[in-house]
DNA sequence: TATTGTTATACTCTATAACTATA
DNA sequence: TATAGTTATAGAGTATAACAATA
């Protein structure tokens, strides 16, 4: 047993490495990252949602948010239109098409996930779940931010 | 609930993250990043390691580890001592010094996963340890990599 | 001919600062 | 005066290709 492998951050950064991997090698034929996944599915739950609410709930850049937003405009994924209360800001909605990559991909995404963790079974993973959620919900009450989703 | 928070790798995403932020402060007045403490982790564990065996094992290009040891050996954290059966090649060693940052870090980083974690009882870390190594084997068994290190 | 380490270079991702149009 | 979005630019971090020394 070497000391490597008695770190949490280590034996976490491997796991979500072997995922984000395969997930990314999922989306290639659709055309964005998972960051832009990210993106699209944010607008899907939150719709209007302006750019710089999504900028600062995923904590990304705005800046960074700006090509983000227009690679999924440009793949029509997304729609800008503006918003009549402020004409500084758009409100940001899914179309058709972005909704059914953002479902075909879940599936992906479910399907990556699964492949990881195949050696755990469901009580084990939904232990693993359950945990996870525990951490995650406490750092957000600390005030931690919520940071890109993958 | 949002779809998000059901991914297994949103939530690594995030914890994960909290993680690398933490303790990427706390390596900062060692001069060195998260990177870098995993290379000298693994010359520590593996005395006499060359370069590419190092690059290969934590998954990091060989061109990039010239630099991470080129940093490493200016600070006298590691020595490059020649391969007397192989001229072509460095026999790495950890210094004095840098086995005393490493484990000061060491202290430091698990002290930040304790912080992440705080929310978790004795029990639910090991428990959750326990987990991780074993997707961990079960990815490395599979012919997966052992990618770079945190 | 293949391999270790090196260098120069290019590419990706992101952040900073300055701009515009609105508020 | 401040804010949403944009643009141009610069900065990390990493990967690719070509080279020297050695196998």
């Amino acid at each position: 047993m070497t000391k490597l492998n008695q770190s949490y951050g280590f034996l976490f950064g491997k796991i979500l490495q072997q995922m984000e991997n395969k997930f990314a090698e999922t989306l290639t034929p659709f055309n964005i990252d998972a960051r832009q996944y990210g993106v699209l599915l944010f607008v899907k739950e939150n719709p209007y949602s302006t750019q710089k609410l999504i900028a600062e709930k995923l904590h990304i850049d705005r800046t960074t948010m700006v090509s983000h937003v227009d690679h999924l405009e440009k793949l029509q994924f997304v729609e800008r239109t503006k918003n009549p209360n402020d004409r500084r800001a758009y409100s940001l909605l899914i179309t058709e098409e972005g909704n059914s990559v953002l479902e075909t991909c879940w599936g992906f995404l479910l399907n990556t996930e699964s492949e990881v963790l195949f050696t755990l079974n469901e009580q084990e993973k939904q232990s693993l779940k359950i945990t996870l959620l525990k951490v995650w919900s406490s750092l957000q009450n600390q005030g931690g931010k919520f940071y890109d989703c993958t």
